[in-house]
DNA sequence: TTAACATATGTTCAACTGTTCATATGTTCA
DNA sequence: TGAACATATGAACAGTTGAACATATGTTAA
């Protein structure tokens, strides 16, 4: 169970930063490129691709090739549940 | 909604740290004092204690005095949510 | 092939984080 | 009151992290 939970922190520490969540949760609203998701969330290039590739090799995001555009989308519903939860917990607390 | 967005990265931060994490899956089994927490997590005192700090200051635990012990709790059971969502998460990817 | 574009990657650095050690605070009981 | 116990707190240190910059890789179209 140890291990277990070591990989549950580290599959939340990935969302715990604020560019990594904002990134997601853009992506809800569907499938984006590298260049519209630096111009969305006002970042440079460079840190939004090394941010996108921490979501990808935590299988949060995937990614698919058109020309020169890297689509980034998330890579299945959990992703959504767990914004989802987290914003329940967030709202609650007033 | 930056606002939120901010905020919920910081909540999952709290979880995203395996000691924090390893305090509130110990604690869903029920409240326990400091000592007994750093016993079952084979922690000193002190790295419990600040963790448990962190904790409280996020409102996902507890605390009540009982003599010398602080014993500490789960705030809600969001908590319990958030951790068995993340399980699911991580169970699937095989 | 070459220029222009889109993205990825390597490096550096400042800021942050978790643990440990030492010590302070607070409680009980003799 | 004072000793023993339980926990909290402060400081210090090593390890980690995210952003920025420079540059490399890969794609398209001329």
């Amino acid at each position: 169970m140890e291990d277990r939970l070591i990989e549950l922190a580290e599959l939340f520490k990935v969302f715990g930063d604020s560019t990594r969540i904002k990134l997601l949760y853009t992506l809800l609203d569907g499938e984006k490129n590298v260049g519209e998701l630096a111009t969305l969330l006002s970042m440079n290039q460079s840190a939004i691709s090394h941010q996108l590739r921490i979501l990808k090799t935590s299988d949060l995001v995937k990614v698919r090739r058109d020309g020169k555009s890297m689509y980034y989308s998330l890579s299945d519903d959990h992703v959504e549940s767990i914004i989802k939860l987290g914003m329940d917990h967030i709202c609650e607390e007033d």
